[in-house]
DNA sequence: TCATAATCGAGACGGTACGTCTTGTCTTTTA
DNA sequence: TAAAAGACAAGACGTACCGTCTCGATTATGA
């Protein structure tokens, strides 16, 4: 009755615990060097200490593993209270936009997405690591403004997700284009601007800031 | 009476001025029937009928290429006359959500912008090729909806310019993550709420369809 | 009790022994059907059933490999006991023209030579692999006329050793040459006056075959 | 009436004629500072400061092109008479040597003579441009030492020739095997202690020297 | 304490694409 | 017609990664 296993007492060697955030790590670290093109997981390997069957064993290939690597970088991310709608955005807004400048998200976020067109699986762990699990801001931004008044309770729990959905296709459609394609920073200025816009589009009237 | 021959007179043989269509063409079939990933330059200039050296001579990588390969299908892009702003906008929107839904598009479209965000040479084609090339739809629909009273005139020509850039960054961010990302169709519902936001947002008072 | 394991108990997948004669025996058999200048060591790898990366393992280019291929034809090479000092010689002549007859010989032998003059460590594996390597010949043949009484004992060891490299040179070279270069057969009875003339020349006196 | 065509007045433009000996001479310089297997034709033309095209026009290929201009060398071959037979050999010995040992022979003698083994055309351009060439030297020597009485005359024209040949395989090779394979100087040293087992072999009695 | 079993490091392996180089031909303009 | 210039098809080069495999060594569980 002392079975004192981690992982269920299954036999043989367990996993090395530390291995994968220092794969992940190593990942990361090699994506600010070299980029996702010139990234070779021996490479990633042999950063982290580890051989290269250890990391194949944990992971089947580039893109999971650069999901994984991307995804921790959004875990970050926070909704602090500003005091209004308006401010909780551009406040978040400016958090998602001062990671999305940092080159290993940059150089790997799109690389995955683009393979993703191809690769279901892939789509559904980018959606799932880093999509839904990222709308959480959306949500509590929204629950704090229907709290402080700025927006009314929803009724139509369907319309409701759409909009979810429409709110985040526009935030982070908007900063990654302009952070990536248009190449110019997504700063205070822009991000005000931009918010003011989101938020007029979608309540009608301007919003205090 | 200045001679100005197309091929300038220069010695040698001419390159075979077919050739660069149909190397195009072959990287979008290629981009169709294997991605972006699995693209490789050799068969790419086999399917062209072409040798590689020939590809190479015109351009100098893989990325290069796909951007001028994918250039191109945005050069479809019309703004017809649908009688107003929210009309055109959503007309031009289902458009570009058309060829982004296009394999050829969405495969090598979001590798390439990963790839720029380490080479800015290629960010900058990218901004040539296909970003400032289209922004002729928006300047096109301004000024119909301005001729048609739908907006006021500009005043100020760098408020302007930068109006024009962040409306470009929301519709093109919104339609691509929406596309490739939460991978859902850019279809006429969601175009008309993503409108109506978008319009709201911009002029502050719901326009008519 | 000293354990010597043939791998050394060196960490990794040990080589395949295998691939080391089977390339050999291909880059042969592409000799012989292609000839030195159109043979391609991808094309090696693949005859021997082996990756391109397999044999740059091991060899590290073309001459090295060939050198190798054809050193191990010349280990054929015997002196069989004919009876007298000439016999001998003509025997191993024989044998020698015998093999330089043969394509993967005469095809892959003179471009290391070639080669060589400009690569000092491919000569030296040349002298090493195969010229040093059959001098044995030379050394067993004067030693068994010694105990025969055709030749007497050496005195000099140093002149001794300029006598055999003398004789080398005269032999090989004069084999060389005839069969490549005047492209007429060592026959009999070209081998018959060579060795009557060399062999007068190294004794002063006509010795009975 | 005034025809002064060099080539017999046939059309269009005359082929320049300082062209051939350029290119000769810079397949040399090619020859000295890369070797056979570097020498490249279109560099080869460059230095020559000619067009591709020309170079092929006069030559079929690389071969070719470097049996031309290895022969070329070895019409410096002199027979200046040094008063004996076994001294006019050994001065001709030392420098046929000479020849061999400056890099463009070297490198490019044995190539092609390993080319040639599987093109007969080659082989009998070397024969006829080098080999056969130069066998002016052996018969000069012969009737220069039957003139001093050194020699007898020759009866059996047939088996005068076999000699000649025997003659020419012998010191081409021995020479060649000493300065390329056994990389050792065919110096003074050499020369004499080679040439007195050759005279002694072929006449069986010791010539002064 | 010994068998079993999974992990680890190391590195060989078959395979594939890379981007460059050379070959020998072809096509243009200029002489 | 030749010459210079350079584009062209073809194909080998040697390198780099991929993802798999085969080792010996290690580290846990369970008999």
């Amino acid at each position: 009755m002392h079975s004192h296993t981690p992982s269920g007492g299954r036999p043989g060697r367990p996993r090395n615990a530390a291995a994968d955030a220092a794969i992940l790590a190593a990942t990361r670290q090699a994506l600010v060097e070299l980029g996702w093109s010139k990234l070779a997981l021996g490479d990633v390997a042999t950063r982290a200490g580890v051989a290269k069957t250890t990391l194949y064993r944990r992971w089947s290939g580039k893109n999971e593993l650069v999901v994984d690597a991307v995804a921790e970088l959004f875990d970050e991310l926070r909704l602090p209270d500003r005091g209004s709608l308006a401010a909780d955005i551009e406040g978040v807004v400016l958090q998602f936009a001062a990671i999305l400048a940092r080159p290993e998200a940059k150089s790997g976020l799109m690389a995955v997405v683009a393979e993703s067109t191809r690769d279901d699986a892939l789509r559904e762990r980018i959606r799932t690591s880093i999509v839904e699990r990222q709308k959480r801001l959306v949500l509590a931004g929204r629950a704090r403004a229907q709290v402080r008044g700025e927006l009314p309770p929803e009724t139509d729990p369907e319309e409701s997700a759409r909009t979810v959905d429409l709110i985040f296709d526009m935030v982070a459609g908007a900063v990654v284009h302009r952070t990536l394609v248009s190449a110019e920073p997504a700063d205070e200025e822009w991000v005000r601007s931009f918010t003011r816009v989101l938020l007029l589009g979608l309540t009608g009237s301007q919003q205090p800031v």
